[in-house]
DNA sequence: TTATATAGTTTCCGTATGGAAACCATTGGC
DNA sequence: GCCAATGGTTTCCATACGGAAACTATATAA
């Protein structure tokens, strides 16, 4: 039983080193943080210090840089209150949702192999 | 128009960030190759020098270091040829496979997504 | 007047990552 | 007897990554 269509092997096999897709959402998903900083958002928008709390506390300094490059990469847009104290709001762009799939597909392998060691 | 059902979402809501299945996942293709090993792998078992040659040459000593991590984690079987010189070849598991639904979401993500400047 | 809350920024620093270069083992072929 | 080919290993090193701590701005509340 295959787990994986011909259409799909043929994609993957077809595609260069060089520019392949999968290196395009590599770079995208680069870091530390960045792939939890998209599946919290998932969920919906979140403030700065919600996003800290969520994801157990990385320093101010790597989240505000992981959250800078999203944005960059318009995957995140990132909305200033004009309040006191300030209340930001990082909220997913379309392209940013359209990660979903992707972060599902990761959750559905990590719940379905457990690991056995390490 | 949404881009994930609502069980996903569901299921992406109520998972905590510790043993998260996303992080289960990231941790195994954790490392600058290594997703792209398996993503060469998936068309087929290949020997060391292949490897090394569609990944665009990374340095022996990585390459070997992400073969290992992933064989540890089984994701794939190492196997000697007794033979002069030696033949080393790797393939994907049945759980290495399996890898193959995340690796084509990317792969689709990227193709969708071209990146714009940078 | 001072304290407080939020969302940073800046500086400094330790570690991890990954690459380069040199070296090794084996044996069939010249 | 020596070289080539493969798949490493070992050593060394530069950089990148990410964390800790200290500092900042602002307006409201006490």
């Amino acid at each position: 039983m295959e787990t994986i269509g011909s259409e799909q092997r043929d994609l993957l096999r077809t595609t260069s080193s060089e520019g392949c897709g999968v290196e395009r959402t590599l770079k995208v998903l680069d870091g530390k943080w960045t792939t939890l900083i998209v599946r919290e958002l998932l969920s919906g928008p979140k403030r700065f210090g919600d996003l800290r709390t969520a994801l157990g506390s990385p320093s101010a300094k790597t989240l505000t840089d992981r959250l800078r490059a999203l944005e960059h990469q318009r995957i995140l847009t990132r909305t200033v209150y004009a309040e006191v104290p300030p209340r930001v709001v990082y909220r997913l762009t379309e392209e940013g949702e359209s990660l979903s799939d992707v972060l599902y597909a990761m959750l559905r392998w990590g719940e379905e192999h457990p690991l056995t060691d390490d």
